[in-house]
DNA sequence: CGCATTTTAATTGTGCGCAATTGAATTCGA
DNA sequence: TCGAATTCAATTGCGCACAATTAAAATGCG
């Protein structure tokens, strides 16, 4: 029999890298999907949240995602470039950037519209089967979290 | 009552997002343990590989945690960098590349030893709990590399 | 045997992801 | 009010992650 500090050593045991390839597999099956809008997975979860509310600042941006200025400057400078979203100071904090979207990022939207369908297809998850697993991460998540 | 075209292009409704948003959890909440180490995540996971079967050539590496050589090539050459591992040519196979383990890479499992608990410990899951999510996340996994 | 095909690792280029630092704007406190 | 502390975004540097290409070795087929 074996011991148990080799079985918890062994990959196959460890829920984090079962967490880890099944992300690399949501890439990959996003990739075609959003290499039509000429999007990266990151730069779609910023469409998202735009489309979601217009407007919000690069600091909100962070904390909704998770993602640091360092993540977050480079890649809205790309998406201001391919003319989705403009980028201000605001007037009255000039050290605050308010992220908006211009025409051309607002239509994209219907052109995004049966992405998240396709991915729901993909995984081959039942809606109430996708909603009990996002709850489950999203507390795991906070667990990780909590425990710093 | 909102449209359901409107529901699904929700932040909060995506799985992926929470996967993808795990996965940064868990790489914050391994980082410390294994800065100890002087390893990284995908660092740790090659070690894990090596300790469980010394021996394997890149291309297995590869196939079992999902990286190309693009991610692996460098990787592994940082791990023989800090002498962990030694990296050769099959004899009977010039084209592959053996990868084994230095003593300083086996004696660093001992290190090693507590990091699966104190992970365990920090995403407040019990095991069965724990085995359980696994099990639905490598499902997830192959739904989706299945959908290709 | 000899040449086309396949397999494998390495390389190049792009884009995250994050720690650490910088610098500017704002806020706070004596 | 003035200087210290804080809050932001930007920058720098390092390490994945992956597509595409390159080059070498091995295989297969006529």
């Amino acid at each position: 029999m074996r011991r148990k500090a080799d079985e918890s050593l062994r990959l196959d045991n460890q829920v984090c890298f079962a967490v880890y390839a099944a992300g690399h597999a949501f890439t990959r099956a996003y990739k075609p999907l959003l290499g039509k809008l000429g999007l990266t997975y990151p730069q779609y979860l910023v469409m998202l949240l735009l489309w979601e509310h217009d407007g919000p600042t690069m600091r909100e941006i962070g904390e909704r995602l998770h993602l640091d200025s360092g993540t977050l400057t480079p890649l809205l400078k790309r998406l201001e470039t391919m003319g989705l979203v403009h980028r201000a100071r605001l007037p009255e904090d000039e050290r605050q950037l308010r992220v908006t979207l211009t025409d051309k990022g607002r239509a994209l939207r219907e052109a995004a519209a049966d992405v998240p369908r396709a991915i729901g297809c993909a995984s081959g998850l039942a809606p109430d089967e996708a909603k009990r697993l996002r709850h489950e991460l999203v507390a795991l998540q906070a667990a990780l979290a909590r425990a710093q």
